[in-house]
DNA sequence: TATATAAAATGACCACGGTCAATAAAAAAA
DNA sequence: TTTTTTTATTGACCGTGGTCATTTTATATA
């Protein structure tokens, strides 16, 4: 059984405090550009206090590209599922807009898209669950294979989503947009006509 | 016309024993423990010529990580293509064993694997390239589906095998085998039943 | 209300990647 | 050879994330 220890007010407001800040900050020069110095100056804290709020500045990132994912996958599902590839593509459109945000954004997901262990999925794991779901749960929806199960579509689509974000940022392969290219791999994928 | 300015002897010899202190040490203890300053007190020069030879910590360990790349990508098109799915993942068990050996390793073969210039193609996103023609030609050599061009198709077993290997390590993925994974996912790429 | 105990905040300090004006060494010109 | 110019090296210094012993504040107890 879990002990739940007294929290005191005072670490409630000095962590929204915080938040509030580093979001503040994020609004006016983008995420690679939050500084933690300027977060504890603005906040009026000392540094240490920052690190016994978050493990480190990553953590806090987490937290605030966490929470706009979650947002805008709650967004993309409000809806009702969507009936063909063009449709899944436009759908996802905001949630890998703000993916590919910052090159910054892009590399710091994929690397907290795993859950490092257990018993720490951070927010941005939990979104890259709920994005898998989602999707998942569009496939009935469409006229898409039926030869695999849809569990594993979804991965496939998402993981089409990382290779396709990812060739965005290459120079290599800037000819075709990400949303031609990502139309193109689902439909290898979703509808292969063998 | 590109005019190759003149390379003292001395400029070729301090690059050649930093490298040479740096793959010692990787070797000792991993990439991701790798020093600059631990380099240039082995090596014997000032941290500045650090930087006057390799434009940050990245790009040296890109170097490293590249050839390494390199030197097995050159094993697995040594042999004749591999007539089946097994057979490929078989062929690049030894790719994929290097690129998740660390963490560390893994992050920043992913974030270097989009060439960010034109002009400035690491080493990494040259192994990638190599990665994705040498898949490319193993596709005539099996049984698989033949709607879509055998670009397409290599394309789609590197984002299957950066999938495997990102869910490699996520702890909410860790019962299914990164082969297990890989293989499921090629059976549905390259060989679906509709 | 005074005292003991637990939780939170502090800021000096460290680690480490990266910079740059000054210096040394090599190559070219006189 | 001596002088000039180019190239390579140096190391003090900086920015920034992160630590930790100490101090402050809040809560529980007498």
């Amino acid at each position: 059984m879990l002990m739940s220890k007294p929290v005191q007010q005072r670490t409630l407001r000095t962590r929204a405090k915080l938040l509030d800040v580093a979001e503040t900050l994020v609004r006016e020069a983008g995420y690679e550009a939050l500084r933690v110095e300027e977060v504890v100056a603005r906040a009026g804290v000392a540094k240490g206090t920052f690190f016994a709020h978050f493990r480190d500045k990553d953590a806090l990132m987490e937290i605030l590209i966490g929470q706009e994912l979650d947002a805008l996958l709650t967004q993309a599902g409000a809806l009702p599922a969507p009936a063909d590839i063009a449709g899944i593509c436009a759908r996802l459109l905001p949630v890998h807009g703000f993916m590919t945000c910052e090159r910054y954004v892009f590399d710091l997901i994929l690397r907290y898209s795993g859950a490092a262990a257990v018993t720490e999925i951070g927010p941005i794991a939990m979104s890259f669950d709920r994005y898998a779901t989602l999707v998942t749960g569009w496939m009935p929806a469409g006229d898409y294979r039926r030869d695999v199960d849809d569990t594993l579509l979804a991965e496939g689509v998402q993981a089409f989503a990382v290779q396709s974000m990812g060739l965005q940022f290459c120079a290599l392969h800037q000819a075709q947009s990400f949303q031609d290219r990502f139309e193109t791999y689902l439909a290898a994928w979703l509808t292969p006509a063998v």
